[in-house]
DNA sequence: AAGTTATGCATGCAATTGCATTCAATTGCG
DNA sequence: CGCAATTGAATGCAATTGCATGCATAACTT
């Protein structure tokens, strides 16, 4: 149990400060840096929308209106897939690249000011393996 | 960086597997859980409203809302503490004390499949303790 | 080939959240 | 005391999320 407690409050006061960082700096919120990033590092750099929605563990409609969002301010586009009509596969534009570049700095700064300088590098390996069993 | 991606992916995978199981269960989400069992558990079970701002790290406004639903379901009551006008002092009715109970055996079982089942008491101890670091 | 089921995406509507601001009670200070 | 600053709470409005459902395309079945 304080486990799963220090689990969930440790992870919404980290996100709340990686958030508040990030608008801060007049960025938009994370979820969109986890699209572009997940898009931009694709193979080829495309992905479809349902992937993005297993890797962002977002529910499809936020996912769709996520994107929606992000293809209103010019980040990602939207193409059809021949292979399987129902598929949408996300471009990221240059744009879309700029503003993803422009966000890891404030994103890195507020991980490691938050979470590395806290831990050694050792206690950092040990974190992850114990998530990843969960 | 892979613990940091570790634990947003694995607090969120774990919270919607629990939230979901209180929603098939028929029951309220997390919140109302963690809200009744802080005043529950409070000396004499009374708590401030901003104390469960403070440790269920929700936003101010939103703890606000919350218990307005609370107190709209009869789980909660609120009065005006004598020593601070400002100060909201909430008391926890029998019909909150009884949907708590209520939700624990759900909630409970939820974090025994999804966590505790999935790491020794060791492993348990030492996440717990790299978490208290953060 | 026609009918059934499954998958991926979109959307109307209700509920919740975020933001900015307001209001009231209290504290601090000259 | 009298007044500015602080604290705890509430709220109007916009944005986001959740839910249920719809729609189109593809896969499976017989």
């Amino acid at each position: 149990m304080a486990a799963w407690v220090g689990l969930v409050r440790t992870e919404r006061t980290l996100l709340d400060k990686v958030e508040a960082r990030l608008k801060r700096g007049g960025l938009p919120p994370l979820a969109w840096y986890q699209v572009l990033n997940e898009v931009e590092a694709a193979p080829d750099s495309r992905l479809r929308q349902a992937d993005v929605q297993e890797r962002t563990r977002l529910a499809q409609y936020n996912v769709c209106r996520l994107v929606d969002r992000l293809q209103r301010d010019g980040l990602i586009e939207r193409r059809q897939c021949r292979l399987d009509g129902r598929n949408n596969v996300l471009c990221i534009t240059s744009k879309g690249r700029a503003l993803r570049r422009s966000m890891w700095p404030i994103y890195a700064a507020a991980i490691e000011q938050h979470l590395g300088s806290r831990l050694t590098r050792a206690e950092a390996e040990q974190l992850a393996a114990l998530l990843a069993k969960l």
